[in-house]
DNA sequence: TGCCATTAGTAAATCGTTTTACAGAACAAT
DNA sequence: ATTGTTCTGTAAAACGATTTACTAATGGCA
């Protein structure tokens, strides 16, 4: 029952077992009716090349591995999903992990992926801050760290979007649009991108004469509609929130529909990220739009070159993309 | 620049390479003092065991691979993260991959996991029809499907809902509440799932006395909305709408949100999947939840006592569990 | 004391590949 | 005829862990 292994392969075609490698690898040539003889042989046995003998010997692994705070959100799934692609069509494989988002989650499972010793890992922190056992990579695996990180003091490649301008040009939107009293539903300000959207919008908007709130709503989304729901009622009503990532737009509907309060005749909304749902509504949801596949290829593109021209040591390079914001009718013109 | 291996270790502590093994397998007993020197010195080198040679060697390998059809489907995602969650409070590690529902992807890709010698595979095909090389795994490793197969023909352990029932369930409901015109909207009848879903609802609206039409809108949101929109437009409306999947309940508010069309009042919706954003609104989907955790604990408890207990020769086991009716506010009393 | 059982360690074999170092054959150029 | 070069092929070493088989030391008990 034992899966059969190169030497069966060259037993059968009659040869040695460097010129099945060598057939299947590529690395010298063979002839052709050798080659066939091999080929057939493996057939007819079922080989497959036993992964971890080939990258014990060769010393070179095939495979990245990926690290997300969370699987189920379809932002980071949509991430993987296009690591997943590109990596296969470079002939790598991809062992993922969640944190969960927790960081003592996060430091083991980072530790399980590196016994894979992956030829490159691209992360998704949970915090702003590098883990210790990412830390220790420098100089030894290709990293790149993607969304969670705040750029300057990063020690690798970082690809993320300029989320401060995101929460700019939302602040100058909704300002444009006459709205002058406006709530920040963020998740939680220790994440980078959160900080800096909630920034760049507070910073924009009262700028522009108008006032904003903040309002943390964690990352649960029932806790986050409870929480901005008694914020609601006992506050005076916003013209306009502005929801930082999908969870607190989730919240922020959820609260809103338990109240009969309506998006945009009641209170406008613009969302952060795009999902499928947010178009399928009768007011569907105007939102900055993040470029994810953009992302993603970014992320690949900076590992790939780092792992194949072995640019160690190069300076740490930072890609910085951009959200574009989507017009569409939850906000209402005052 | 190299890792360090066992052997730097060894030296450094002063015991044998097995010595330092038998400190992190546990596999044999080690002396106090001896343990602590092994530990210092491993982790003053940043030592980490290397997996392939550890796997090559103990010919036992803690990988599951798991296969599914797109992972951007939050449903499919979830599957994984729980799988992910108890993979490694077992001791495994999970290698991915998505077919992006494409067969020759299929094919290809679970070629490359296999590759990993993984032990054991948990596959969500994107088919009906058992792929090739998974059939082959018959006798060698333990496989479990999930989701959409057909129960009866297939060689391996199998956990699916009663997809049936499903339909059953929703068509009597929706009749109970005085529905007589129901569209269901399916996205490809290829898939089990699908299909039982879509002859348990229509068999049971026709029996109670109401009528039924399929429309297949496939899996492409926009086109399943470009589809259903045009029957709208051609058809006299149905009372009520049986959205069955994600996708096609997405397509089905995308329609209704494009010719004013409300969802309740105009036309009733039930929902099959339970989606955060489906609760989210003003008018709540009324849905058909699924127990995806369990599907996914169900999963992988059939594939670790086939993979611990060696059962590999028995017969085949079908779990199968049930989808539950959530009663929201999208289904209108006529 | 003598004998057996248990414990704690090591040297060397081993897993399935890839790679190195070498060799014979064929052919071209001198 | 001699030399060099290119092509194909092989035997054996190597990768880094685990496991086997063996030894030495310790302790218990008659």
């Amino acid at each position: 029952m034992k899966k059969p292994s190169i030497k069966d392969v060259a037993k059968l075609a009659g040869v040695s077992t460097a010129t099945v490698s060598n057939v299947f690898s590529g690395r010298k040539a063979v002839n052709d009716d050798l080659k066939d003889r091999v080929r057939g042989a493996a057939q007819q046995l079922g080989y497959q090349a036993n992964r971890a003998a080939s990258q014990l010997r060769s010393q070179r692994n095939q495979v990245v591995a990926v690290l997300v705070p969370n699987l189920t959100d379809t932002f980071f799934a949509k991430i993987i999903s296009n690591l997943e692609n590109m990596a296969f069509s470079h002939g790598y494989d991809v062992i993922v992990a969640s944190s969960h988002d927790r960081l003592d989650v996060e430091e083991s499972r980072i530790n399980a992926l590196l016994r894979w010793q992956p030829a490159g890992l691209i992360a998704i922190p949970c915090s702003g801050s590098i883990p210790k056992s990412i830390a220790n990579l420098k100089d030894t695996t290709p990293v790149v760290m993607v969304d969670r990180v705040s750029v300057e003091d990063c020690l690798f490649d970082t690809v993320t979007i300029d989320n401060f301008k995101s929460g700019v040009d939302a602040g100058v939107f909704l300002s444009q649009q006459g709205h002058e009293k406006i709530l920040i539903a963020a998740s939680n300000l220790d994440h980078p991108p959160i900080k800096n959207r909630t920034q760049g919008c507070f910073e924009t908007v009262e700028q522009l004469g108008g006032r904003c709130e903040v309002l943390a709503l964690g990352s649960d989304l029932e806790e986050g509609a409870n929480v901005l729901g008694s914020w609601l009622d006992n506050n005076e009503h916003p013209t306009a929130i502005f929801g930082l990532t999908n969870v607190t737009t989730l919240s922020v509907l959820t609260a809103m529909a338990d109240r009969n309060i309506r998006v945009c005749d009641d209170i406008s909304l613009v969302a952060h990220d795009d999902y499928a749902w947010m178009s399928a509504r009768s007011t569907s949801l105007t939102v900055m739009q993040q470029p994810v596949d953009d992302i993603a290829k970014t992320a690949w593109n900076r590992l790939i070159a780092r792992i194949e021209s072995k640019e160690v040591n190069q300076e740490p390079q930072s890609s910085v993309l951009e959200a574009h914001l989507v017009k569409r009718k939850s906000v209402k013109k005052l």
